[in-house]
DNA sequence: TGACTTAATGCGTTTATGCGCATATGCTCA
DNA sequence: TGAGCATATGCGCATAAACGCATTAAGTCA
């Protein structure tokens, strides 16, 4: 019938804003990559100054800080031999930020994260 | 030196903090998650009535709204012999519109995708 | 220009996860 | 109780992504 056929269409019509969306929470959807956010998000920082701050590689600080940078995410610039990068999308802190809030209200008072969720969540 | 030994504590503090965070993005960074969300997102539906508005096997509309529901997402209610879920977790659908709009901010006008990300979130 | 530092990338491995198929579980109603 | 529908789950496969190692590329300064 082609009723059905109408409905698919408008059913599948989202798809593209559904994978959209999706590859945006991605970014964000990884320990390492928020960790380099947080190293960021305060003040812009070089590539050997985010290694130095969260003890992640160099080959994975840079790998994500690449996959941020061409998200949008991020931006960077060149001073001397050192890049420096920072957050470029404000929204992307005030989304963890509420994110933080959240998971902080719905876990047990005495868990030991509560109290880490909400420093980490006051910081930004 | 023990100086390094405390700082290191201090940046791994936070580890199972961005552990958490990062986990509750990643129900967010599926597209198929993110189409079952929008089907219950305005009134709640039975797991059947998601499958037939939204196209997704039964198998895999269960298996994402077990998870959802794990997590606290959603919740589900028995009526007879269907299972309602609905979305339990308002700041869900908030920061799903404010992904939206933030995505359709940064496309290009022209952009087909658009609208259809600004139609998303107006709907939430 | 050549040595040194900083950042980016190609390759292979490992792990996580979404999916389909088949099956199990649980509920309803005759 | 037994048939039938609705939902959940075990298993295997395929794909994607993160990581480490090694190497390259890019820039600085003597």
């Amino acid at each position: 019938m082609d009723g059905n056929r109408r409905v698919a269409k408008l059913r599948d019509e989202l798809d593209p804003v559904f994978a959209s969306v999706a590859r945006y929470f991605a970014l964000l959807a990884e320990p390492t990559r928020l960790k380099i956010l947080h190293a960021i998000c305060q003040a812009e920082r070089s590539v050997s100054g985010i290694v130095a701050t969260t003890g992640v590689t160099q080959t994975n600080v840079s790998r994500h800080l690449g996959l941020l940078h061409r998200a949008g995410v991020v931006s960077r610039r060149r001073e001397r031999s050192l890049v420096y990068y920072r957050v470029a999308d404000p929204a992307f802190i005030e989304i963890c930020r509420s994110v933080c809030l959240q998971i902080a209200s719905r876990i047990d008072e005495r868990a030991p994260l509560r109290d880490g969720l909400l420093e980490f969540a006051a910081r930004h």
